[in-house]
RNA sequence: GGCGCCGUAGCCAAGUGGCUAAGGCAGCGGAUUGCAAAUCCGCCAUCGGCGGUUCGAAUCCGCCCGGCGCCUCCA
């Protein structure tokens, strides 16, 4: 096995300290994620912890730990009852509905390290067991077709939030008649008229909210595990009822680690997304505050939720977006926010073009390490003397690492990243190393070590495994149409037509393409949020084969035709000028 | 009311006792370029306010101002 990196520290809700981090099984690390209630669409907030946990795996794994990751899907539930009402389905198709959209919103994300994804009515079984050894034990009581959990047993209650059980005595709720103290929790709740049900010893019915982690945690990792992870919002009364819970049953702690990820935010003024500004009655001022959120939110995440804003962000920006602050905080979210915070992966997207111009190849595909131990070993080979740029390199990975290691600090880490390109920019342009007759093999080198440690630990926070861009069947006809322009293009600069080029090129910029002009011929790059860039780059080629017509400059303009037609457009001369189709 | 969190440049955001307060976005000046784009160089904050502790505080303590969360089956 790996060595294990021993300098890890997380941010433990429990004790409110930054702690060694030591799993319970040496090298053995076991992760529970709250998962969503799957009754409606995810909105962004549902993503923030995905995608740190994802993150905090990646980093474990990284660093010599075996590492499950479960997250829970809870999928009976008051809210999916009331839902299957509204929507007349049953149940279980709504929650089957509702995890498939929340999966393939991970997955674009790029959340792929989950291991194990149970759902609560998969486990009724061990969840009717745990209330009944609970019973048994004298922490819960049966009372009408419900089942309680008695607060007032526990006296370590309320440990987690700092708060005590005879401070939690509200009015109860709808079954305080029920209770013996109105803190007391369900267990079980007994199935009224036309409610879903599983048989059980105290009747029909279904389990309560915070049951199924106590009994899936356990099934998963044990009575104690160790990191126990969630939203903010879940430290009380979920998190806090699961110690409760599993606690009481067992008479040792659940789990080690408590993390917890801060909340998103609609705006300053607003409160968080589905939070009580968004449930409570409110005043007038606030309402029309509400109501711009609403409209902010719900153009942004669609009518069909937050399938749309990653189908217009890519899901790589709303990555870089959540991994841009530390996980603790909160976000304010927007998608002006998103694109501002994106415009920062311009950076690393021009540098794997340049990587590309310099190698020949593709900077995903070089291969990351993927140990800590074994890149470590990778960086202690010998370095020549005066060789800064190779220490600058290691400098920054070093910073990396350190900055992960105390408490998956990503915010922080990433600027070791946004230093590492400019360090490597700088380098490939002192060094000429775009240009194969004046570069130095062993500058190539030092600048490949560079992008191989890049590699690395953006794997870390799940970034740029892939071309940021799907290439799509139109990119290639817009490939070759800009080509062809570009090529026009250098003959009028070659002629020193300066303001035909400069035509042209504003024609290009105007259609969404930047042009950059480099030794050995001009770069191009798409950037636009207008995914029709095609036709007004037909129409500048349109435009240059009249001119050449009207100039008796036949050879030109059919060459422009059959460019275009190689490319798959097709031209029709009419009287009032050509149209084009798509061949 | 109880338990917590936050307030760092125009915006976002690291830093929580001691070198010149990271990084990103925006902006400004310069190099480069036919002009651009990209890239590079440089500039751009004394840390909500007041007081205290300390040789020394953005960082600890107190008060005040402003924002937010939980106490309601919301990630």
């Amino acid at each position: 096995m790996a060595p294990l990196a021993k300098n890890i520290r997380v941010y433990n809700t429990l004790t409110k300290h930054k702690e060694h981090f030591e799993p319970v099984q040496p090298g053995k690390v076991g992760i529970y994620l709250c998962g969503p209630t799957v009754y409606k669409e995810s909105h962004i907030g549902h993503m923030v912890g995905p995608v740190i946990f994802d993150t905090i795996k990646r980093y474990l794994v990284y660093s010599g730990y075996n590492v499950t990751w479960l997250v829970n899907i809870t999928d009976v539930d008051d809210k999916l009852i009331a839902q299957s009402r509204e929507r007349g389905l049953p149940m279980a198709q709504i929650a089957e509905e509702m995890t498939q959209d929340y999966l393939s919103n991970l997955a674009t994300l790029g959340v792929d390290q989950i291991d194990q994804l149970p759902r609560a009515t998969e486990n009724m079984g061990e969840i009717i067991l745990f209330i009944e050894q609970l019973i048994e034990k004298g922490f819960a009581y049966a009372s009408g077709g419900d089942v309680f959990f008695d607060v007032l047993s526990d006296p370590e209650y309320g440990k987690l939030t700092n708060r005590s059980a005879e401070s939690q005595q509200g009015e109860g709720g709808g079954a305080a008649d029920k209770k013996h103290s109105a803190a007391d929790f369900a267990l079980w709740k007994a199935a009224k008229e036309d409610e879903p049900f599983w048989e059980s010893p105290w009747g029909k019915g279904r389990p309560g909210w915070h049951i199924e982690c106590s009994a899936m945690s356990r099934v998963a990792f044990g009575e104690t595990f160790d990191i126990h992870g969630g939203g903010l919002d879940l430290v009380f009364p979920h998190h806090e009822n699961e110690i409760a819970q599993s606690e009481c049953c067992h008479g040792k702690p659940m789990a080690k680690y408590w993390l917890h990820n801060g909340l998103m935010r609609a705006d300053s003024a607003s409160g968080k997304l589905g939070g009580r500004a968004d449930r409570e009655e409110q005043t007038e001022e606030q309402a029309a505050v509400q109501a711009t959120v609403d409209n902010k939110i719900s153009r942004s995440t669609g009518g069909g939720g937050l399938a749309d804003l990653v189908a217009r962000q890519g899901g790589e920006k709303i990555r870089f977006f959540l991994l841009r602050t530390q996980y603790r905080s909160t976000i304010v979210f927007g998608e002006a926010q998103i694109a501002e915070a994106a415009t920062g992966l311009e950076t690393f997207y021009r540098f794997f073009e340049r990587h590309e111009r310099v190698q020949g190849r593709s900077f995903h595909d070089i291969q990351p390490i993927a140990s800590r131990a074994e890149a470590n070993a990778a960086d202690q080979k010998p370095k020549a003397a005066g060789d800064t740029t190779r220490a600058e390199i290691t400098r920054h990975r070093e910073n990396f690492l350190a900055k992960m290691d105390d408490d998956f600090n990503t915010g922080a880490a990433l600027s070791e990243l946004f230093d590492l390109v400019h360090l490597l920019n700088k380098f490939a342009d002192q060094h000429n190393l775009e240009d194969a007759s004046l570069r130095s093999e062993q500058n190539v080198a030092v600048f490949q070590r560079g992008a191989e440690v890049l590699r690395e630990l953006s794997a870390l926070l799940g970034l740029f495994g892939q071309p940021a861009q799907a290439a799509s069947a139109n990119d290639a006809v817009i490939g070759k149409v800009v080509e062809l322009l570009l090529e026009l293009r250098g003959q009028a600069r070659g002629r020193k037509d300066f303001a035909a080029a400069d035509q042209l090129r504003d024609a290009l910029a105007a259609a969404g393409v930047v042009v950059e002009d480099r030794q050995g011929g001009a770069g191009w790059r798409i950037e636009s949020d207008d995914a029709e860039v095609l036709p007004p780059l037909v129409e500048v080629a349109i435009a240059q084969r009249a001119a050449a017509r009207a100039n008796k400059d036949y050879p030109l303009s059919d060459l422009i035709r059959d460019r275009l037609a190689a490319a798959g457009v097709v031209l029709e001369d009419r009287p009032e000028g050509a149209t084009w189709r798509l061949e």
